[in-house]
RNA sequence: GCCCCGGUAGCUCAGCGGGUAGAGCGGCGGCCUUGUAAGCCGCAGGUCGCGGGUUCAAAGCCCGCCCGGGGCUCCA
């Protein structure tokens, strides 16, 4: 027996006409019922009148989790190739409406036998559609059956979990010994088993507000934030290290579109490949969606392009500012998961496999680079590696190499079956205080939308031929990577020390504070100074006292502080006092620049929008 | 989406067996001219998220909605 369970907002059936010499008494108008669980079942061949109770009990619980109280009971044919006899079929879902009913359940039946007309709505969240199946019919074929897709994916994804180390093993992750691998362990049960119970909000939400990076706005969706001038400034600055890395790889930097046709011929096919939501844009003639990566600009671009094999690999990159993911809204959470976010997309065109295993060992690299130079190093990131498993019996050296690459034990999934467009996807997932993960750099292996787009090369041969894709997002999505950098200066604070973003990320590098109004001149003289060399000074011209101002210097988490009077004035030496070491260093002016060009170095500037003088400066609320 | 929790001054929060709305921080004004994590005094500031309802009376109780958080094996 297979019984397709829908938790629904309404549905409504009207029966038509009579279809098989088997059928129950029935009107022709139109049932509807609100809020309900419907079951479409089919009674299969095999099907015996005990394998009821299994059903019965199996849907009570769940009217029990969805707090339901309406059934109903809707015989559908269409589960199954081996229908029992109409007969049979009845009397086993009169004796399952018995059952219900016996429960106190307020019970509607389809009536069998009928042609009828169906409509339903079914609710939005995780458990609201379920395929299951009974007795001797066993497992869901997945052969042409009308199951959607959807339904048939969580069987062609059927998973199989272990952990690849750098010295070559391959351990069922319930054999792995996680001591001294915690985060990977975090990452493991995350992936696996997922549900946990936690209450505080995320602690970035409140790091992101106090340090006005970052806050929410409430005349927006959900999930669209608006970015504070030192959220702005930090923001900006990783995008375009980023987007330097990138380029320095050989990126070739392209715009595109956000808007696309919904229904555009080889967008449609990938769209419905990916349940996720997309924002919808209806002008007077046409729907478009927003897009959720660079993708399909991309490939339509490529698509329009001459390429000889000599010319491949080549990549096409771009900053989507923004990608659209209308994420249910239950699944928001301040940084770490938004409805319009900010990705580096890198895509490569290869030749084949092997120069496509090439490329990605490259892109792994610089992808640890990219996250590195942000603030986020080996340490605090896991692995996550997904295949198929042909590709990994196929490809076990090159899977390994990967991980040697990463040098550190890495979670591994291999699926049966190919249900996505990529053979192979690895992510690098930052773990939260709350130990929940977030996919940072990723990429993937697509073997599959060049001939859905129609891009081709010429070969060395002369065939037009089919490159491979790769999709890497070298540090995933930049306000995802503001996230992490919170996250990891919160869990700093809980250890009892001082948090702090990278020197070169720092909104206010250097905060010159003058004891007395009479400083003020020279306070200003020594900004100007520091500022020639690219470095981010204020001054707190402020009516505080010094105390104060170093007190709200170090609520900012700048890096250097300069309290400068009469002294300094006279001798000519800076107490700075640095943050990393939470102690004050002596320097020269010259000293200083030394230093803190030494921490930014290769990194982006920017300078800060502010007004320099902190009595000028508004607060944000 | 669904379930649970929350929304009170710019911020953090108290008040909630219904009876004229509070604190700290911040802001503004004044005094102090300051030496390495909060100087002192004063003042202003609130359709108690929004809309309905119950009541002589609602921030509080009831219903709906919006926003935020958590959870729901959701995540391209």
């Amino acid at each position: 027996m297979k019984i397709l369970q829908l938790h629904v907002d309404f549905v409504e059936y009207e029966p038509i006409q009579v279809e098989s010499s088997v059928y129950e008494e029935a009107d022709r108008k139109v049932n509807r019922i609100e809020d309900a669980l419907l079951l479409l079942v089919c009674v299969e061949k095999e099907d015996e009148e005990n394998i009821v109770d299994e059903l019965v009990k199996d849907v009570a619980q769940f009217v029990d989790k969805l707090k339901v109280s309406k059934l109903v009971v809707y015989p559908y044919a269409h589960l199954s190739t081996e229908l029992a006899p109409p007969q049979k079929a009845l009397s086993i879902l009169k004796k399952i409406r018995e059952e219900f009913v016996s429960r106190n359940l307020e019970v509607y039946s389809a009536p069998f036998g009928w042609n009828k007309r169906l409509v339903v709505s079914v609710k939005g969240h995780p458990l609201a559609e379920q395929l299951r199946s009974y007795g001797a019919g066993g497992r869901i074929r997945t052969t042409s059956e009308p199951v959607s897709t959807a339904l048939l994916m969580e069987e062609k994804l059927k998973s199989y979990w272990f952990i690849l180390t750098p010295s070559g093993e391959m351990v069922p992750v319930e054999s792995f010994d996680f001591r001294g691998y915690e985060n990977l362990e975090y990452l493991t049960r995350y992936e696996i088993a997922k549900s946990r119970a936690v209450i505080e909000q995320p602690p970035h939400v409140q790091l992101m507000k106090k340090l006005e990076i970052a806050d929410y706005e409430n005349a927006s969706d959900p999930g669209n934030m608006r970015w504070l001038a030192k959220g702005r400034l930090i923001k900006s600055l990783l995008e375009q290290y980023v987007t330097e890395k990138v380029i320095e790889y050989g990126g070739i930097e392209v715009e595109t579109p956000i808007m696309y046709d919904l229904h555009h011929p080889s967008l449609e096919k990938y769209l419905h490949r990916f349940p996720a939501r997309q924002y919808l844009i209806k002008t007077e003639e046409k729907e478009y969606f927003l897009r959720f990566a660079a993708c399909f600009g991309q490939f339509l671009m490529a698509k329009d392009m001459v390429i000889s094999y000599k010319h491949l690999p080549f990549w096409l990159y771009e900053l989507t500012r923004y990608s659209f993911r209308r994420e249910k809204s239950g699944e928001l959470a301040g940084l770490r998961r938004l409805r319009a976010f900010t990705m580096p997309d890198a895509h490569a065109f290869c030749r084949d496999l092997q120069q496509a295993k090439e490329e990605m060992k490259r892109r792994l690299k610089l992808s640890l680079e990219v996250l590195e130079g942000a603030g986020i190093t080996r340490e605090d990131v896991e692995m996550a590696i997904r295949f198929t498993k042909d590709f990994f019996e196929e490809n076990r050296e090159f899977v390994f190499e990967l991980i040697r690459q990463f040098g550190k034990p890495v979670l591994a999934e291999m699926w049966e079956e190919r249900f996505f467009y990529f053979i192979l996807k690895w992510e690098l997932n930052f773990i939260d205080t709350q130990k929940k993960a977030a996919a940072l750099s990723t990429d993937q292996i697509d073997v599959e939308n060049a001939r859905q787009y129609g891009i081709t090369y010429v070969d060395e041969d002369g065939v037009e031929k089919y490159p491979i894709i790769l999709h890497c997002s070298p540090s995933g999505a930049i306000e995802r990577v503001v996230y992490a950098l919170l996250e990891k200066a919160y869990m700093k604070m809980q250890k009892g020390e001082k948090p702090m973003l990278p020197v070169w990320l720092s909104p206010t590098q250097v905060r010159i504070i003058p004891v007395a109004e009479r400083n003020l001149q020279d306070a200003i003289r020594l900004m100007e100074e520091l500022e020639k060399n690219k470095i981010r000074v204020d001054v707190d011209d402020r009516g505080e006292s010094v105390d104060k101002k170093i007190r709200d210097g170090e609520s900012e988490w700048i890096p250097y502080i300069i309290v400068y009077g009469d002294k300094e004035k006279e001798r000519g030496i800076l107490p700075v006092r640095v943050r990393e070491q939470g102690k004050i260093i002596e320097m020269t002016l010259e000293e200083l620049i030394e230093h803190v060009k030494e921490r930014i170095k290769d990194k982006p500037f920017k300078p800060l929008t502010l007004p320099k003088l902190l009595s000028r400066r508004p607060s944000f609320k």
